[in-house]
DNA sequence: TAGGCCATCTGGTCCT
DNA sequence: AGGACCAGATGGCCTA
């Protein structure tokens, strides 16, 4: 019972909550369920002007519901209400007159709630609530903005906060290890060290999103792909380094390359690769990303990433990457975390996340793909 | 309905 | 004194 003492009086409940901690003075907060409510259901859209009438709420609440109030059996509440009630009308006056009946408290004497004190302590508490609100959703920003760079990004699908920082720690250590050893680890190895310790909805997710079968959704794109390109994509075929999965679907939502440019807009994907080509790497500011990058995959900075796509072999090479041969065997032994791609497929297009919502990020990862597997 | 996830409030602690 | 950070508590929402 961790120490809240919730009184609920139906609709007008009081939350008084005092002593919620061992030796901790003593505090009260007489808010109306209502007002609780809307202090946490509107909190993220809140100014400080929402504050100040919010604050003047619950002092109105206050005044108005302290026939609410009922024993709670802890004497140190008891006081802190009456100090609240006795507030109103005898302000500067010694608190509880009636106190020799009751045995003295051990301790310092506690200080009187007069009302300007209460005001200040609300006020106080206000700003410090706000803060707080604020700092949570830095927090929740800088989450985010982790979320878009790891591997599996999706709008409709979010990874919890957990799983997010998991499996960044995963994609981090992976990355890692690529460099250090500098030879290419298997598919199955990469994905097995991303999904370490992940639950199984996320291991399912991040498995999905790292498989793609180009045939399943470019049936055309071998006569609107440049040549140049198909010829890189060629050469690619005997690269080691393929996340494709012939046969499979791809996935729906959030996924690891630039595959969804074309489950998204297939007909325009040409136009849409082009500023990868151009800025894959440099472009860090591009006027489609709300952001600076979050600095574990900045190419240039943690990994110290020097590499650029100075040639076109280069550049086609990082296209060519999702584009393997019709045909081509993928990893052995995929299945099995593929599992469930055929439900997958399923879901509508419009929730997977838009070009123009995803291109930075999509560079990003393909341009880390390409400095690391390009060797 | 239980459990997971989340946002918020809150009081304590540390630091400036 | 005030702000940042932290952890506990609480209640809402969602899903299996």
């Amino acid at each position: 019972m961790g120490g809240a003492c919730c009184l609920s009086l139906g609709h007008e409940t009081l939350l008084k909550k005092a002593y919620c901690k061992k030796e901790s003075s003593i505090m009260t907060k007489s808010y109306t369920e209502e007002s609780m409510m809307t202090e946490s259901k509107g909190a993220s859209s809140w100014t400080d002007e929402c504050l100040n009438s919010q604050d003047e709420r619950g002092m109105e609440n206050k005044n108005g519901e302290r026939d609410a109030m009922t024993k709670e059996g802890d004497d140190d509440d008891e006081d802190a209400l009456n100090r609240l009630e006795d507030d109103e009308d005898e302000e500067d006056e010694e608190e509880e007159e009636g106190d020799d009946q009751k045995p003295k408290r051990r301790g310092p004497k506690k200080k009187k709630m007069t009302k300007a004190r209460l005001q200040r302590f609300k006020l106080r508490r206000m700003k410090a609530n706000a803060r707080e609100r604020n700092r949570m959703h830095g927090l929740n920003d800088a989450l985010e903005s982790l979320r878009k760079v790891v591997p599996c990004y999706s709008k409709t699908q979010k990874l919890s906060k957990i799983e997010t920082l998991r499996l960044a720690k995963n994609y981090i250590w992976a990355l890692s290890e690529i460099l250090r050893s500098g030879k290419s680890p298997d598919l199955m190895s990469f994905v097995q060290a991303l999904c370490k310790g992940l639950s199984q909805p996320t291991t399912n997710l991040v498995a999905g999103c790292l498989q793609l079968n180009p045939r399943t959704f470019l049936p055309e794109q071998s006569q609107e792909i440049p040549s140049h390109m198909q010829t890189a994509s060629a050469s690619f075929t005997a690269h080691p380094y393929s996340y494709q999965t012939p046969g499979l679907p791809s996935p729906p939502y959030g996924t690891m390359d630039s595959s969804h440019i074309f489950h998204v807009k297939p007909h325009t994907y040409g136009s849409a690769l082009e500023p990868f080509f151009e800025n894959a790497l440099t472009d860090c500011t591009s006027p489609s990303f709300d952001g600076p990058l979050s600095p574990p995959l900045s190419v240039n900075g943690n990994f110290s990433f020097k590499h650029e796509p100075s040639s076109e072999f280069e550049k086609n090479y990082a296209f060519t990457m999702h584009y393997p041969a019709p045909g081509l065997a993928g990893p052995q032994g995929n299945a099995s975390l593929y599992a469930s791609s055929a439900q997958r497929c399923e879901i509508p297009m419009e929730n997977i996340m838009s070009y123009d919502a995803h291109s930075h990020h999509e560079r990003v990862m393909n341009a880390q793909l390409n400095a690391i597997f390009h060797d």
